[in-house]
Order: C-alpha cells, then structure tokens, then sequence
RNA sequence: GCCCAGGUGGUGAAAUUGGUAGACACGCUGGUUUUAGGUACCAGUGAUAGAGAUAUCGUGUCGGUUCGAGUCCGACCCUGGGCACCA
C-alpha cells in the first residue's frame, strides 16, 4: 500500500516496506520477475491543513515530502522500480480517473444525491470529520451543523453480492479481513411489506398508499401493534405540518449529532402521529409513530414493530404504553417472560390464525407467499452498505469533471477535454477552498448549449484515487484510458502488503474499482488482491505509531546511528507480520550484534586463505553436522519465506546457523569448505532482510556475481542424513532419558536401548510394561503400572 | 448483543502434521580480557525443593478425548479488533 506523503517515513512504513521488499527480494533469488512499484496518496486533507497553517501552497508541500521520503526509503535499501513512480496528484494520473467517472455516468452507475455534511457556520464551509472536534470547528470553534447538499455517489451497491460472494473464494486474504467485510457489507434476507396507508376517515387512501417496511422476522407479522417511521420519513413530514408538536419532535431529532456511536447510546423516544396504516393480512388498524431510532438510510426508513418478540420494540411499547401481542411461542424449554423482555428466539406460531402451528422458518416463507398473493410484500436482500459519496467539498483532490449550466442542467465534461487540472498556484484566505472564488477555474462554456456555465468545485473522495494506484503500476506512461496491454502480464497483485487499518474502507473501495475496471475491458481477473499480508499495527506507548513518537519511534534518528541492514532486521525480527507490537530500540543491539558476528566469521573464515572444493566423503563429524546444520535452515528459510510469511523465524534460524559456524571447529580442510558451504547459505538467505552488508559479504566470499543476480541455493537432501539420531524416552508420558540411536535401527533395537537407559530403568523397576509406543525419529513412550 | 483474532518465562517471542514447552533474542547474574567503563568472549537464567543427580509443578480457568495436549473437543474468563437502535 502506497503512502500518504506526511513528511517523513514512521517505523509503520518501515515495517510495511521491509516486509514487502524481503518479499520482492526472496522471490527474485528464486527466479521470478518481480515488479516492486512504489508512489504517492497525494491528495488530501493534512497538506491543505499546512497551506492553511503556513501559506505553503498543497502542491510544493506535497513535492517537498515526497522527495524527502523517497530518500528515506532509498536509503533503507527497497528494491524498488523507480521509473515507475508516480503520484496521484499528476494530472496524468487523475485525468483516467476523471475519465472513468465520466464513462460510468454514462452507464447510470453514478448519481447525484443530497447526502449531509458537516456545515461550520462561522466559515461558512463544509468541514471534514477529521477537522471537527467535539462537534466544534477545528478552527472557528463554532457548532457544527448538519446541512444537505447535493453530491456524487457511486453504485457500489450494485456490486454488495458480488463484493460478499467473492470472498468465499479469496484464500489468499486472512479470515479476520474477510470477516470484517462480510460485516460491513452486512447482508440479510427479509421481506419488504407494504401497509396500506389510511386516510382522516379511516379509509383506504384513495392513491392506494403505502407505508413499505423491511424485516428478517415476517413471521411475527401477525403480534405487530403499531409501524414506526423515521423523522426525515415523508409520512412523517406530513404528520409535522398537521401538528407543531411532532414537528417540534422532529426538530430535536434533527439537532442531535451524525455520529453513529453517539446515536447507538440515546434515549428511545417517539411520538405517535394522526396517521394509521392498515395490517395487509388482519386488515387491523395500527397507528404510525415517529421513533428517534429508525434510520432513514436503512431498508426504507420504516419498521413493523412487534413488542413481543424484538427488545427495542419491546421497551418502545413499555414507556408508550402500546400492546404487547406474543405470536412466538418457544419451542423448547428457552423462558418466555413477556411481563420481563421480549421473546426474539424463532419458535412455533401462536395467536396467528392459520399460520398457528408452523415454526418460524415455515412461517417465514407461508407469510411471505400471502403477501405476494395479495401484492403486498416481496421477499428481498437488504444491505447495511451504502453506496459510496465521493464528493469533498475540498480543493487538494481530483476535480470531479461536470459542469452546471442553468440552461442544460449537470452537463458532464467532453472527454476530449480531459483531464479537468486542478491549479496548483493557489492561496489560501481561511479555511475555503480557493476553487469555490476563482474565476479563471469556475467559468467555463456549457459543452452542450455554448452558454455561460460554471464548473463543479467539488473534488473527488482521495479513496478514488488509491482504488486503482496498483493497476497503473503495470503502465505508469499508458495515453490510453487508465492503463494498457501491459496490465495482462501482470494484474491481478500478486502479494498486497499493508496495514490493518484500511481492513475494510481502502481494500472493499478497490475490489468494487477493480470491477468497474473489469466491466469496461480493462483489466484480467475479478479481484485485484491475490494473497493479501495484513500487518499488525507498530505501536509506541500502546499507541499507533506517528509522527509525534520519540527518537526510537523516529527512523531518521535509528538510520543514522545503526544502518539500514541493522534497522530491517531488528524490525523483522521483532514480531511476526500479521501481529501489532510495540516499538523498543532494544532489538536494535542484539540486531547489530548479529550482523556483527556474521561479518567476523565471515573475515575470520576469509582470512584461512582459500578453501577446497567441497568433498562430502572428507568430512568429519564437525563438517557434516555443519552441513546438516546449514541445509535444514536454507529448508525452513524457504518455507517461511515463501509459505509462512514468517521472517522473524527465518532470523532466528540463520542466528542459529552463525551460532553453529562460530562454535565449528574445523577437524581437517575439507570441513573448511562446509564453513565456506554454510557462510554462503547464511548470507544468501538473509540477504533479503540485510541487502546491503551481504552484498558485501557475498563478495568477500568469492562471488564473482553481485549477489542481487544470483539464485537461491539447491536444496541438498543428502546433507540431512545422520548415522545416529537422538531420541528421547518417556515413560508415561514424562520424559526420563534420551538415547542415540543407529539410523537404520529397528523398533525392537530402539526399545532395548530405551529400557537400558538408565534413567528409563530406574523407572521400570517393578512396574510391568503395558504398551510400547515408538514414533520414528522422535520419541519412545512405556506405558506401565 | 453478533463476528474475528489472541492469551506461553522478567521482556519480544518459538514450537508448521497431537510427540522433548520456552528455540532465537532482549534483559539479568557470575566469570575472562581491560587501569576502569564499554566492546568481545565464556557460563548460568520458567517456578519450587535439592550441593547435585533428580523430582514435582507449569502454556488464561474448569472439564474431556488420548499412551501422549500449548496444539483436538466442550463450557467459561480475559485482552485486542470489527459491526451494531440494521428492523
């Protein structure tokens, strides 16, 4: 995942970027071509923040960090393609963005909506989440009100089947990710039924009006006593003008925060209106209440509330003094108290005329099909996903290319005219973007009637942008839409490596663009993520790693005093990858010490003068354990590299290995070329974690190739086979000795010498053996009593 | 409330297929080298008892399966994360 220019790297970045370039560099030795992108999340918030806060204009801000961080990450030694690089603030970028919006409008999978923003009325602009505090203006300090405006949405809803089905099949992205989309996305079957609204008399209403509602449980239709609505429903508007005291009731609704979380811990209040709404099977008239807790955005902003059988609904009807009806009976021995809470187990129909008798999920579907008999419900999916608002009333992000004409309405920008640029020489005068006053950008011909028209100010949501970075990677100079042939080699990403936070917005926004891109022809595949690294997040003091965390938190500070090789390894070493941890410079020294010791044996190794060929038959007993040694860790190193995605194993194990070289005592020289043999290994494997002293290393061994162009080693079975072999006896299941055993050694031969331990037989003594159980290789076990 | 991931020494952690729990490090203790400190090297380091050999206990809690459980099963507790007046 590519980085947002803040300034300078963090240690978050650090591990982000090591894990991924170990990636590159392991699957390089073994043979692959590997492209290592790197660019730039260019728009957004914080550089227009220090435009504000210093009068440095977005654009220079934004250059000035990049150049800083692609430093830093130059100087940590990533592997990267550079001529790749790009950022998303380039118009040649944004312009196939712009493009895309454009194609998708045409195709009606984007609209325009009122959606509410965050209004500071001292301002008088519209205020991110990010810069409004306690529901203050950042700066103004004024309440935040809520106000509708008009903005551009994208139907991602169109795509919640496919985006939830698809991750069915997604092996290569961990459960807890897939998880949290399945929740977001959060799917569930029901039935929309429609009341017939009544009118003054009690009659039908003569349109035939209905009050539609959405619910999982159509099988407690019949134990519903009242609908309730939404405050910004239309039926309740209505009530509202007939009555000042609903609208009165609607008003304090409306002042209270967007926050969802505040939202969740308010009161249940409501107020019943004049209307009422007919049962579609009973015929029954139920009155219409307004309920602070029914939300407009969900299914359609109206609920059937039936007391008996759902909590909320259930507490509503206690403080209104409304009827609790029960129409569930349990089934079982589950407690049904309707005087103590509700009962919201499925059960068996009671009270429900000619449903009685049938169990929920029976009742679900006999009720379902009397609604669609009578045309007055229809089983559907409803979705907690809402369709993606990608305006932002700000200037630092992608114009969004439309233009308002008052002859012709919203006119979308021709293509040929594309990219729209958004200027760059701009000063700030408060908090405003400086679009919304400046002439030369806002005035321009309707491409339809010729007339006078003015642009849209709004930019893109920075989201847009980093849904298809990855795919522009594959043809960073394409002048064709969006990218070219070239994306068929190497789309879809093999490895995508980032931080848990974008779990869920960054990844779902970029899987449904990558199927937008797919439906024009675009790119290969339906996902754009094949195998997905989560990291844990780097913490300091328990908190998430920022700029603001001291010299150990600052990579600059640990760069200059301990190196690149040193600063990679440590982080490598600290944690596996998919685990949050926190900071410490305290790995640093036992990472430097490590790297010191491979580089003295090495010189030490070095300085015996040259060694012989290697002659596997010369060995001692020192070389070919050495030997052993030496393979079983390039095996495991493999493993975890390639399989795992485990690198603090692979250090553990080449720390091993440099233990097991420094503690050799070569017996003759033939045993010097296994400590030649497993120098080589040692460097070549944890190459992709210290790039730079390796490098090194390799040379002074004797490579006559750099060692980035060289391959990963052939494994050597033959290296791992031992003429005796270490098994440990445990006598009912506790280990009471160890025996060396021949290799070849048959299980009656084993248990002889696992019973002459001596141990082992002090144990045995008058005890009479039950079970002999031997696993090859590993351990004896002697059941006795 | 629902969903997901975890819980192992003083610390970061390892144990991949049910087979020696604590590899590898950090830290600490003692020693060698050094005028000293640091570095480097050597030894020790889960708890309890013991001079030691060794024994007992020990992977959140309780129970189960098994010759054998950190690992599998059941119930529960705790931590972190996600979702949530979602009808």
């Amino acid at each position: 995942m590519f980085p947002y220019p803040s300034g300078q790297l963090h240690m978050g970045h650090v591990r982000c970027y090591t894990l991924a370039d170990v990636i590159n560099r392991y699957r390089r030795l073994k043979g692959f071509n590997v492209m290592q992108p790197m660019g730039w999340d260019a728009f957004g918030l914080p550089a227009e923040n220090a435009a504000i806060k210093n009068g440095i204009p977005p654009a220079r801000w934004t250059h000035d960090n990049i150049a800083y961080m692609r430093g830093q990450m130059q100087r940590l030694g990533f592997g990267i393609d550079w001529s790749r690089e790009f950022a998303t603030c380039d118009p040649e970028y944004y312009h196939w963005e712009q493009w895309l919006f454009l194609k998708l409008y045409e195709k009606g999978m984007v609209y325009r909506k009122n959606a509410t923003v965050n209004w500071d009325p001292v301002d008088q602009t519209v205020l991110a989440n990010e810069q409004v505090v306690d529901g203050r203006g950042w700066r103004s300090d004024a309440p935040v009100e809520r106000r509708e405006m008009a903005q551009w949405f994208l139907k991602i809803t169109a795509y919640a089947e496919e985006l939830l089905t698809e991750l069915d099949n997604m092996d290569g992205w961990p459960e807890s990710v897939k998880s949290m989309q399945r929740n977001w996305i959060g799917r569930s079957e029901g039935v929309e039924i429609d009341f017939p609204v009544l009118n003054a008399e009690g009659a039908k209403d003569e349109n035939d009006a209905v009050l539609t509602v959405f619910t999982t449980r159509p099988d407690t239709l019949l134990g519903a006593t009242y609908v309730a609505v939404a405050p910004q429903h239309p039926l309740a508007l209505a009530a509202a003008e007939r009555n000042p005291e609903v609208a009165a009731f609607l008003e304090q609704c409306n002042q209270s925060t967007t926050a969802e979380a505040d939202m969740a811990t308010l009161e249940k209040a409501g107020m019943a209106t004049d209307a009422f709404v007919e049962h579609p099977l009973t015929g029954e008239r139920l009155p219409v209440w307004v309920a602070n807790f029914v939300l407009m955005e969900y299914g359609s902003g109206a609920v059937m509330s039936v007391p008996g059988h759902d909590q909320r609904d259930w507490e509503f009807a206690r403080k209104y003094d409304i009827d609790i009806v029960q129409v569930i009976a349990p089934v079982d021995d589950t407690p049904c108290d309707l005087e103590a809470e509700a009962f919201t187990a499925p059960g068996q129909l009671v009270n429900s005329g000619d449903f009685d008798g049938l169990t929920s999920a029976e009742a679900f579907a006999a009720i379902a099909q009397a609604l669609a008999e009578r045309s007055r419900g229809r089983r559907i999916t409803n979705y907690r996903l809402r369709d993606w608002g990608v305006s932002r009333q700000r200037y630092w992000g992608c114009p969004i290319p439309m233009i308002h004409c008052d002859k012709c309405g919203v006119v979308p920008v021709p293509e040929q005219d594309l990219p729209v640029v958004l200027p760059t020489e701009v000063e700030f005068e408060g908090v405003r973007s400086p679009l919304v006053t400046m002439e030369s950008f806002l005035h321009v011909a309707c491409p339809q009637c010729g007339g006078d028209a003015r642009r849209e100010t709004d930019t893109f949501d920075t989201f847009m942008e980093s849904s298809w970075y990855y795919a522009r990677f594959t043809s960073p100079d394409a002048n064709t839409p969006m990218v070219d042939e070239r994306v068929n080699y190497w789309a879809p990403v093999d490895h995508y490596v980032g931080g848990i936070e974008h779990a869920i917005l960054h990844l779902l926004y970029a899987r449904f663009y990558y199927k937008l891109m797919r439906d024009e022809g675009l790119v290969p595949g339906d996902e754009p993520f094949n195998r997905l690294l989560m990291l844990g997040m780097v913490l300091q003091d328990g908190k998430k790693m920022s700029k603001s965390a001291g010299d150990a938190g600052d990579p600059q500070k640990l760069l200059d005093k301990y190196g690149a090789d040193t600063v990679r390894t440590a982080m490598m070493f600290a944690a596996p990858p998919d685990q949050s941890f926190e900071w410490s410079e305290a790995g640093l020294e036992g990472a430097l010490r490590f790297l010191k010791k491979l580089w003295s044996q090495v010189q030490e190794h070095v300085a015996g003068g040259t060694a012989p060929a290697l002659d596997v038959a010369a060995l001692t007993e020192a070389g070919s354990s050495l030997r052993r040694k030496a393979y079983t860790t390039l095996a495991k190193a493999d493993d975890d590299y390639g399989r795992r995605i485990q690198f603090n194993t692979v250090v553990s194990s080449v720390m091993e290995l440099v233990n097991a070289i420094s503690k050799c005592e070569p017996g003759n020289d033939a045993d010097r070329s296994a400590v030649q043999e497993a120098l080589q290994i040692a460097v070549l494997v944890i190459s992709p974690v210290a790039p730079h002293i390796t490098h090194q290393l390799w040379q002074v061994l004797g490579g006559t190739d750099a060692l980035v162009t060289s391959r990963w080693p052939a494994m050597d079975d033959t290296a791992l086979t031992q003429a005796s072999i270490e098994m440990v006896v445990q006598v009912n299941g506790k280990v009471r000795g160890k025996i060396e055993v021949p290799a070849d050694a048959d299980q009656a031969v084993i248990l002889d010498l696992a019973k002459a331990s001596e141990n082992v037989h002090r144990h045995l003594q008058d005890k009479t053996v039950r079970k002999e159980i031997v696993v090859p290789n590993k351990l004896v076990n002697l059941v006795v009593s």
